[in-house]
DNA sequence: AAACAGGTTGAAACCGATTTCATATGGAGG
DNA sequence: CCTCCATATGAAATCGGTTTCAACCTGTTT
């Protein structure tokens, strides 16, 4: 691996000069320019990055700490973090927290050894913010607002409009004895979405009925027997995410329900496989490309010393699939 | 942030006997040593990580390129990575190459000016060899063999076992009229898929029916309707994976036929989703996890000096689910 | 011819760690 | 008491870049 020493020395100049041509930092003579340019490329030279960010004190990587890859939503977010980082010349250094706190601190603090220009945080973990200690890396926090890190942005879906939406849905398909199955209480996302449930059914004269579970379909095929136990007669049920809405489905299925004949059926998310599932799901569209690429683009922003916008709600849509039946007449 | 020299300052030493402490490299007389600790507990110093990887030329990162982290079977095999490179005080950085050359190529450059550890790549570039430039990092191949780039080790699981197996699985199930839904033939997955289905179809005198799908879902969609357009009386489909499965079921669904009633249907990864779909599909079980540890597992134990073995052929299995019938009174 | 402005350039310091090497210290052995 | 050796320690070099700063041109103005 040759460096800017060698380089310089073979194209008879100074590695300060180099270091001028290979970032344009300075006017150098054309002839010795040229003849620097041509050294680097015979030699194949490629600048050392961990020098370079020990310097600048930025490494063109950005953390991204999910609960988990392999939970879909988690893998489309990543996805569109990493495209929009690339565009912008970052790397991507990714982190699955499996929702353990003690792995969330561990690779913060690696990230704020690297010299890290941002993380990007999808964390469980509400007490977090108590335990991270000097870290001069700033945050975005991504899906779920927690309290106390003092991020420089964070973004997250109208979870509320979404909550509203879905069981209005519901509503508008005939359904009269609805159930939210709602997820964890700690979190914006899933408090939003119950008060967005609430509302309607308060707007509309329903009766509220709810239940607990978590983001992950384990929790899903648990609370949907749990759901069946508990409550008779339901014929609509609102899932915390689409992950759990599969795993109701699942349930149901082997129970002898039809869906959405007996019992309809709303997701949230709309993860990838919510379209690709048979039947398709119904569920709230999170933009959650958009809020992929909006993240990277605010630690690349805030990098360039530009202004940011700290709150970032996005808007969501309703996606009208298979396990709900609208009836057109209304 | 506090440096090492502040520390060595503050506790009364130099910062060469520091470094001595915090990595046990020598003796270190236990007054001193107390209170070097101390001091470092006091600020809360952490070495950079920048600083000490430029010096040791190792960064204690591994380069992970997957086509599409999407894709829920490398969502499945990056996680297991990254919780053995985790386990082993490693990290990971995460690329995207959507298949595309350059951005590989790219990536891997990256990962070399970061002194990178290793690079777990899989890929389905097949001239990425003759493109890539000097690079020290070494190289360990995931999922398919590609020719000409001399990694360290390659790891993939037993294709042709698996398209034999999922063959005669769909006889055995009583199908006649079999149609292999090879993958792309330039990779060793493709091929050997492809001739554990021929070397049964001879074995059995089957006809040998064949059309080329690409392993992703909307390929799935696309072939699919060839296959039913091009090969009539089909009862039994080997997909290429898990992915195109879900597709041709989709498709098939739409189109009125019944799985495993009219047609029977083979995946193959067992991707998570094979199991929570409904049907849940029958499919050839790589053992995903296992790989990808041991991909890890490679990269560090060559950065220790150990040896490895470099041909690594993972066991397959199958899963009897839903979309085959298998008729017991064989 | 002297003074000055403007643009190039390289020596050296710096980023924050690790490691080498030479020196200082102390105890054992003659 | 002196030599010898082992151990502990810090100064300085190193990794490979970037940046500051002073020096050095070249040409223009008075």
């Amino acid at each position: 691996m040759v460096s800017i020493r060698e380089v310089a020395k073979r194209a008879g100049v100074s590695p300060a000069t180099v270091s001028r041509v290979i970032n344009g930092t300075a006017n150098v003579d054309s002839i010795k320019k040229d003849k620097v340019l041509t050294v680097i490329h015979e030699t194949g030279f490629k600048p050392n990055e961990l020098a370079r960010a020990l310097f600048k004190k930025s490494s063109k990587i950005i953390g991204v700490i999910v609960p988990n890859i392999e939970n879909a939503f988690f893998g489309e977010l990543a996805r569109a973090i990493e495209e929009e980082a690339y565009q912008n010349n970052y790397r991507i250094l990714l982190c699955n927290s499996q929702n353990n706190t003690e792995k969330e601190l561990l690779n913060i603090q690696t990230l704020n050894q690297l010299n890290a220009d941002g993380i990007i945080i999808m964390t469980n973990s509400e007490d977090l913010a108590s335990k991270i200690g000097p870290c001069q890396v700033p945050f975005v926090i991504l899906d779920r607002k927690i309290e106390g890190l003092d991020e420089i942005a964070f973004i997250e879906a109208d979870h509320y409009k979404g909550g509203r939406m879905a069981t209005e849905h519901l509503l508008q398909c005939g359904c009269k004895n609805i159930v939210c199955m709602r997820g964890p209480q700690k979190f914006s996302s899933g408090q939003q979405r119950f008060l967005g449930y609430q509302d309607i059914c308060k707007e509309y004269g329903l009766k509220e009925q709810w239940l607990d579970c978590d983001y992950d379909y384990e929790e899903g095929l648990r609370a949907a027997e749990e759901l069946l136990s508990k409550f008779s007669d339901v014929d609509g049920i609102l899932a915390c995410n689409d992950m759990v809405a599969i795993a109701v489905y699942k349930v149901l299925l082997s129970k002898g329900f039809h869906v959405p004949e007996d019992i309809q059926l709303m997701g949230f998310d709309n993860i990838r496989f919510s379209k690709l599932f048979a039947p398709e799901f119904s569920t709230i569209i999170q933009p959650i490309r958009e809020m992929g690429t909006l993240a990277a683009q605010v630690v690349v922003m805030h990098a360039n010393g530009e202004p940011i916008q700290k709150e970032n709600v996005f808007d969501v849509s309703l996606a009208e699939r298979q396990t709900t039946r609208h009836t057109k007449e209304k």
